[in-house]
DNA sequence: TAGCTATCTGTTATATTATAACATTCCATA
DNA sequence: TATGGAATGTTATAATATAACAGATAGCTA
């Protein structure tokens, strides 16, 4: 799975066009259902595109507060259903530590992952990092787990707000 | 930090006896308050053992409801202070992605860990891989975070439930 | 094209996890 | 034994997430 192309690893730079970050998203969600025959909807597109909206961790009451202000009878259901698809299809990711979503960088197939989350400003990257997880599979597998699936999250400061 | 000696890094044994395990982390958790000159209450003492009566994690409201059959007016509080009390002195963890708790094997001082979680079983082993963190640290910081905390958590199967 | 079926959405209610706020009790120590 | 900070009791509510069922919609098939 090749990252997008216009992210690069590191926290993001302030001044890049994050319309078309998440247009771009939202093009390849497009094909990755088409791809899974499932139904890219208004909702789900809607969701994905206030996730989308910053490259900061959201709160899925957060996400229904926003579907509000366009759709007066948004329910909690709205969202979380939304959500859950998107996780399904690997188009966004849950941070655990967080209660609270973000896209995915990798989006469309199943893949590690490690999260990089700065305390002070939110803003968040995905590594994809085969080193660490391999590492963490060959411990685990040592102390008598096979791993099926793992949750990094480090918390610290990024470049901008050291 | 040194590991309780009673306790392999491996999955429990299922015949090991665990209320020496209890017993032992519970004097240590006196120390660590006599140390910090902290005091460790009779509700502190009792919410301790609660979660070190398995080697699984435990919901907050789990607790509460143990709590509720010695002591009817026990309230989400009651638990939550405790719990505050307990991860603040390092006695115990949390299970980000299980929103559950769990006895420090470490316990009395803030450490490094990584948490292999059998899903069949809910069994938990603590790891304390200085390894694995500090190639987190690195990569992390190769990516431009500067690491303050990381979570990671292993789910998978352990030997007994394979 | 009409009808069928599975999927998606709307709606109401409720479960689960966690904290705020303030009153009361306890306890170390002066 | 007075007193002030810490701990606990109590009530209320915030924040996160799911259950259950009714109604609408979209894509397939006759
Ligand atoms: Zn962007
Ligand atoms: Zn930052
Ligand atoms: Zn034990
Ligand atoms: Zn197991």
């Amino acid at each position: 799975m090749t990252k997008l192309p216009h992210r690069s690893s590191e926290f993001q730079d302030i001044k890049h066009n994050h319309k078309i970050c998440v247009a771009k998203a939202l093009s390849r969600a497009k094909e990755v259902c088409h791809k899974n025959s499932v139904r890219f909807t208004d909702q789900r597109r809607r969701v994905l595109e206030i996730i989308w909206h910053s490259h900061k961790p959201i709160l899925a009451y957060d996400i229904l507060r926003k579907l509000r202000q366009e759709k007066d009878n948004a329910e909690p259901p709205t969202v979380y259903r939304a959500l859950d698809f998107l996780l399904n299809n690997h188009l966004i990711h849950r941070i655990e530590s967080l209660n609270a979503y973000i896209g995915c960088d990798y989006s469309g197939e199943q893949h590690i992952s490690q999260f990089l989350i700065c305390v002070a400003c939110k803003q968040i990257t995905e590594m994809e990092d085969e080193e660490v997880a391999l590492l963490i599979t060959q411990k685990a597998l040592d102390n008598g787990l096979q791993a099926k699936h793992q949750t990094v999250e480090v918390m610290g400061l990024c470049p901008n707000c050291r």
